[in-house]
DNA sequence: TTATATGCAAACGCTTTGCATCACG
DNA sequence: CGTGATGCAAAGCGTTTGCATATAA
């Protein structure tokens, strides 16, 4: 098995260190197919015996936004999540309500809404933040199954 | 001056009590153009001399949103803060990131886009979030002057 | 070898809660 | 009067920090 995790890579390319503590932050992320908060991937590695300490996760955590491979989200709970998001151009987040599997939204469309909500209110609009929340294709089936 | 505050009103309708505690955060409130956190709302009450402890601000504003005459918004620096709205249709807000100042904005043209997004990745979607940040007219033209 | 990253534990900020007291209706 | 609201202070939660130690490059 190569080394192909594409965090690991993006550290690497950004000139961190790779330590031991910041591949197991690395996989345990790629384990997740949608959000998680920073107290499940604590106790995921606690799971796989992994030792990470909490400091290490949230700094590791911090740098992967900083790198723009996570973004932290912010669900309808009032609870604070993050997703893995690919670098790259402006996208948002829609977020299964049951699975928590998230799937990256390109921008377009929205930019042309957003534009006229600014000529609307008159305000120069700089940055905006769009969060959907739903059921993906999967849970969709899986509840009309039981239903 | 009678008792026209739209808060008290509301809390009126409600059946709360009008205790003076409450009485005093609505009037903080309706002196706020734009969003404000909890502990600005507190330092203005003890600047105003009035007595309210931390406890009864908490649980005043989560009624206030229960009565969707407040929503609880995510600032970009990662702030919570609260605006003011009507209560009634959907609707997102819109925030001056140099005055904090809030527009509401309705929902109609969004909703195109987000029925899109929805056919796009097969999600259903159920609710949104948008938080939109850019200077409001008045900032706008302030800024102009000065540069 | 040396700058960087780690782990621990304590500090932190914000928010909530338990409980005895108070006061609106 | 009785229920619901208050205030305090303490607990709670998620996150950050200081600092001595360990480690990748």
């Amino acid at each position: 098995m190569t080394e192909t995790n594409p965090i690991v890579d993006a550290l690497a390319r950004a000139g961190c260190r790779l330590t031991a503590p910041r591949r197991a932050v690395a996989d345990l992320i790629a384990s997740y197919d949608g959000h998680f908060t920073a107290a499940e991937l604590e106790s995921l590695a606690s799971e796989r015996g992994l030792q990470i300490g909490r400091a290490t996760l949230f700094r590791t955590l911090e740098m992967l936004i900083e790198l723009r491979l996570l973004e932290r989200v912010d669900l309808p709970s009032g609870e604070h999540a993050y997703v893995r998001c690919s670098p790259g151009q402006h996208h948002h987040h829609i977020i299964c309500s049951r699975c928590g599997r998230t799937a990256d939204v390109a921008d377009p469309i929205l930019a042309g809404a957003v534009a006229d909500l600014g000529r609307q209110t008159g305000y120069r609009v700089d940055s905006h933040r769009l969060e959907l929340f739903g059921l993906c294709p999967s849970c969709q089936t899986r509840l009309k199954r039981t239903a």
